[in-house]
Parts: structure tokens; sequence; C-alpha cells
RNA sequence: GCCCAGAUAGCUCAGUUGGUAGAGCAGAGGACUGAAAAUCCUCGUGUCGUUGGUUCGAUUCCGACUCUGGGCA
């Protein structure tokens, strides 16, 4: 069985330089699981690594896609694969490091995606459909042909109601038989799967500090780019947080006072369902800096793990 | 110093023609299997500023006091 370290945890609890200094030790290369640090000019709002932070390790998905293209687990699957075993063949360690939780589990738990391609306009008739004559409605037509489904998803959320419908024209499978089979998948991988956490006013504290510092940095410049390139909210790379409240002030809708606390709320928004994610995921390893103050503590016992579990031998 | 208006949930406020109260936001918990930094679900007890009075009963009416705005000197 191949050996697979993942480090992750909420936005700003500080994966990053952690992951380095581990990779450092263990002789590894880092995998970044981060659905927002794959695109290119997208340096300052998603607080992306820089080549000095690096310190020469390897770093894998970061700067690889371009704003404009879509992105996607499946997507990110396949590349996380090929990077994976340019590092088995050098004997080194893949460490998987970012915040995504759902990417995470795609990878570590080898989840199957229907090999159809998305059908968008099949999802812009449903789009449509739901616009004329309700949320509700839509809903119905799920609960005919997947009543499963229709009981586990919420009339409102009209993303997860669409998908479920396509899925369901595409491959004549319930959407909710197929999620299941997947929910009891076993890792091919000899793994250790950490979850970084901290004590939740300081880690808010922080994620608020941290967007005043991106504002430093020149966050409004950066995303005037993209804009004055053509991109607009609606596409992938711009709904990330930073990005879609710095185009409502660009396009006047608020003010940029208005804009700074929204991105710093979205973010604690955001941190907040990244925990409850990480929660449910079975067999992780938390790692609460409150008991462990230091990368050092940190490092010596994520390496602790790592040898109990045969990782290291 | 005088006059006026406020004082209710962490914040902004509504309300009770007297029977101890409720929205939005913030926050908390949850879901998630090709948009996931996305999308969505659930959750509201707080000395109704303090203190006297009227009353069977006051957060609600009356008085005093304290604080906060604004105005006049």
């Amino acid at each position: 069985m191949k050996n697979l370290v993942i480090l992750t945890g909420p936005t700003a609890v500080g994966k990053t330089s952690l992951s380095i200094n581990l990779a450092k030790a263990i002789n590894g290369e880092i995998i970044s699981a981060d659905c927002m640090q794959v695109y290119k000019d997208m340096d300052i709002g998603t607080a992306k690594v820089t080549k000095e932070e690096m310190e020469g390790v390897k770093h894998y998905l970061i700067d690889v896609i371009d704003p404009r293209e879509d992105f996607h687990v499946v997507s990110f699957k396949s590349m996380v694969e090929d990077a994976m075993n340019e590092i088995y063949a050098k004997g080194k360690i893949p460490i998987i490091c970012g915040g995504t939780g759902f990417y995470i589990q795609a990878i570590l738990y080898d989840i199957q995606f229907s090999d159809q391609a998305v059908d968008l306009n099949y999802r812009q008739e449903l789009e449509d459909f739901a616009d004329k004559f309700g949320n509700e409605k839509l809903h119905e037509k799920l609960l005919a042909v997947d009543p499963e489904s229709a009981d586990s998803i919420p009339f409102q959320n009209r993303k997860r109601v669409i998908r479920a419908l396509e899925y369901y024209r595409q491959t004549n499978e319930k959407f909710s038989v197929h999620n299941q089979l997947e929910r009891q998948r076993k890792s091919p991988y000899n793994f250790a799967y950490f979850v970084l956490n901290d004590d939740r006013e300081l880690l808010y504290n922080r994620i608020n500090r941290r967007v005043d510092i991106m504002m430093n940095k020149g966050l409004v410049a950066e995303v005037q780019s993209l804009y004055d390139q053509g991109l607009r909210r609606g596409i992938t790379s711009m709904d990330g947080i930073g990005y879609k409240e710095i185009i409502s002030y660009i396009e006047g809708e608020i003010s940029l006072e208005d804009a700074v606390d929204l991105i710093k709320k979205n973010s604690r928004n955001y941190a907040k369902r990244q925990l409850t994610w990480f929660r449910r995921e079975k067999e992780v390893i938390w790692l609460d800096k409150r008991e462990l103050t230091s990368d050092q503590d940190l490092l010596s016992e994520i390496i602790g793990h790592l040898n109990e579990k045969g990782i290291l031998l």
C-alpha cells in the first residue's frame, strides 16, 4: 500500500508553514488541495504560498489553471494522481495540504465519478424551469425519479437538486444509490489524515488580520487586473472569497469598507464549514494548537503518528 | 444648568391599547460524492437601564435617578 500524508484544517490556521517544515523533515513533496490556489494570477486573495516560503520544497497543483477555466473535483483528482505517481517514482512521500475537504476525500477514498462530462445545456434547462415554476416544482421532478435523493436534498438547494437530476439523466442510475456505494469505499492508501485546529476566537482573529494584510498587499489591484481581463462573477474562480466581494466593490454595489467586512465574515463562515466537514470525516487525527503550541511540538506529534502507521519505514 | 428623544438578545431595532417579548444581522450546529472559498438546512430567555409608586399584576402607566444622543443657554 502506498503511503500518503494529509495535512489540513480551516483557513488561516497555519497549514502552509507547517507543511513545508514537515516536507523537509520526512523528505516529502507537497500537493495542494486548494480549489483556488490552482488558479494563476490569484495570489493575494488565496494567500498562496510564495516561492521563498516554499524553501525549495516542490509544490504541485499551484498556478496550473487559467482563471477563465473551470476546475472541479474530477480534474483535481486526475492531476493529483499524476503528481502522486511522480512523487512515488522519486521515492518520496506525498503530502496533501489544503483546505478543500471534498477534494481530499475524493483522493483519499478514490471516489469514482461518472465519466460523462457535465451537461451544461440540461443544467440551464433546469435552471430556467426552476425560475419559471419554482424550486418546489423542480424538486418534484427529482422526487419522481429518485425519491431518496429528493428526501435528503432540501428543495431550496437548487444546485444539488439539478446535479441529482443530471446524474440520473446521464447514467439512468439514482444519484442516491451511487453516493451510497461511494460512501462505503475503503482507502487504498496507508495514510495519516491530520487536521490542524485552534481556539475558535483566535482563529477568527487571525482570519480578520489576514484579510487586512491582503488589503495592504494590494488585493483590490489584483482583482481589478482580473476584472480588466474580462473576468466576472459567476465563473468558478471569481466566486472565491475575496474576489466576489471586491468585484461587487468595483462594480459600485458596496463600499470598500463593507467589502472588507464581508470578506472577513465569509472567511469566518467558511472556516466553520470546513470544521464541520472534518468533524464528519472518520479516521482523522486532530492537532490542537492550544496544546501543541510550537511548530516543533506539532512536528514531533505528527512524526510520532507517521512512525506508528509505518509511513516512515 | 434647562428642554427634547432614547435606554429591550453580542449589534441594529420592533413590540406588548398593563398578563414577563421577536425580527434582521452577528454567532452556533448540521448536510455535502463533477460549481465545494460553491450551494443549502436548523437554532432566538434576555435582570425589557436603576429605583420608588399606582395595580391582583409593570418591560409597558407615573415620579426620581443614571447613562447616551440632540437642542437651548
